[in-house]
DNA sequence: TATGAATGAGCCTTCATTCAT
DNA sequence: TATGAATGAAGGCTCATTCAT
């Protein structure tokens, strides 16, 4: 690899990380260009060298973000020596958990993703990494469906309905503490998870 | 009440009106000031004389319009005839159902809802009516709580859980068709409701 | 009329004023909004009030500053005390020779107008006077032409090609003196313009 | 000549026609450089090794189809059978029908040169060919007048009044259609041009 | 010669807000 | 109360030109 290109992918790396930092820092919409390439250092036209536009940067953040939190999530769980015993559920709410954690420890984060995302751009996300080291999350899921000794009504469907909970959920309780803490919160919301998985078991294989 | 007042009131509420109206056609961000007092035939200054700026209105907007949403489904329940026969969670569920379908007809409103809602908006919403005719949900439910030969755990956590899960299922299933039509989604919640309310009934009265 | 109205003609005029200034100075396109309200003393939204963009500011010059040519010519006619013995031949040298003469003077108006002039915007020009004063020169061409004793056929593309001729041969000898000198082309383009009449006769009335 | 040297000359002339094609067709002022070298497949920095800028690519294109013009009508005329029993204003008529013919048939050729045009590169055109097949019509405009019986008072001022006469007549005749179609207007302007010569003759040789 | 990443001044335009009327 | 002309900072974005490779 050239040292050229080697900058450029240097350049754009600065670009993200530091539009990352403003967007967290002072919100989507009030941040202008000129902001980011000010802190980047970097020309004003050099930023349209490798962006379209602020929503460009942004689109691409969200996806290489939620699929890193995902993917530190699922490394932890398969590191983890007892994951072995994990029935479905517990992998599961292992996952959840550790997301839920990641997201409590950063909660600039969780404002950008909760703020910007949708279900839509979630499964791009998912689905399509940006580069090589990105997870696609829905192979993996399908894996652990796999496994399992049960079958699964719309697994599809339930992934989502626990997504859009802990998502919600998850927003409140650790940014406002409404309607109560994260710690008061966490067992409600897993036994409400642990009953929709119940809910769509079809019988064994 | 003076003629005077009279006209005040008028004018703001053509405001509201007229905001609503363009913030659910263009969105909140790319709708000016000069937008709405164009489309309501007022001067620009007129504005300031009632809304402290855009956010001020569209608060206002949405503590309305969501106590409306409320309001109908509550009184669209008590005018069943039905509904005397109903336990906790039909109750519950049939005030879902009309939420759901209303935001259904009117997918404008639920963008402007959905893209501006946080669970503290929400609350304030729903416990202070911003006039006469606007109710006050908490009440309502706590009414419905009450009433039902059964004791619940944490009855405040239940209903945020099973808020999060509407608003964000539906905001997909509704406008995206994702990751199903709102009609296969529906039983799968409804489901998904009755077993979170199902784990928080704590013994009888 | 209000302080208000008269201050707003104040300012609109003063626009044009500047503008024309610049143009003529620096040319159209190298010309910035900046440049005019800069010397115009007013803020850059103010340029926004009284005008679409820079295009309509410049039809609107142009249209102004043709008219006055035509205007001023035909005004030195009627009072002129020889004009009553005029033919038709000698009254479109006249009004000819002093636009010319006008554009001679003050060369800037002459780059600006040609730069920028088509016939269909100088027919606009000449049929749909902007304000009060302004004339319509097409009324005053048909007077001559029923005045003279003579039929005419094509009276419009004889005026047309007139025009053409004029304006192409001036722009070159007044601005480069190329092919040669405005004093030497005079006597050539007249005859030339008399040639043209003549053979647009069509026997008399 | 060495096989860089043929390389260079490839890379100058797909720039130009490039250059060409894209002015005609988005118009000179909002042609980009980049619009060019990306469509002609080369790198921005080459453009600046063959060209000053915009504006000295735009004269030598100028320039060169100009030339084009008159070379090709000449050629038609001198390979036209007829030719040898035409006068000088046969001749004259003959070239500029040509010429007409082919802005006609080519519109956005006659707008990008009568945008672009005045009488000094005009002339620059016709009397110094850009390559070797270029042609120099001031010596041909000479032969005709010497092969002609009569001799010519100002035979270059006649030249140029023919010449504003037919570019400014056509520019509106063609692209607009006014004041006329260009059919109508053909035979009025023909009639003209050989009163123009007409009045130019000075005697017989 | 040829490249194309980087520049940064400068463009047009929008808009929340003010204030004299 | 109500007006709406005026503001001017700030926005996104373009582009001719340079220069290290």
């Amino acid at each position: 690899m050239g040292k050229l290109e080697t900058n450029k992918q240097l350049k754009e790396s600065t670009l993200l990380n530091t539009a990352f930092e403003i967007f967290t820092t002072k919100g989507f919409s009030k941040t202008s260009i000129s902001d980011i390439v000010g802190h980047a250092g970097v020309a004003k036209g050099t930023f349209y060298l490798y962006f379209k536009d602020k929503y460009d940067i942004r689109n691409r953040l969200i996806c290489h973000k939620s699929s890193q939190l995902f993917r530190t999530a699922v490394q932890k769980l398969h590191a983890n020596p007892e994951a072995s015993t994990f029935s479905f559920e517990d992998e599961i709410i292992y996952i959840v958990d550790n997301i839920i954690n990641q997201l409590n420890s950063n909660q600039a984060l969780l404002t950008f993703i909760s703020k910007n995302l949708s279900w839509g751009v979630f499964k791009t996300a998912l689905t399509t990494p940006i580069n090589d080291g990105d997870l696609n999350f829905a192979d993996i899921y399908h894996q652990m469906l796999e496994k399992s000794p049960w079958h699964f009504r719309e697994p599809e469907i339930m992934l989502f309905l626990i997504v859009e909970l802990v998502s919600g959920a998850c927003y409140s309780a650790i940014l406002y503490q409404e309607p109560c803490s994260l710690e008061q919160l966490k067992p409600e919301l897993y036994s409400a998870i642990r009953l929709i998985i119940q809910a769509h078991k079809a019988g064994t294989k």
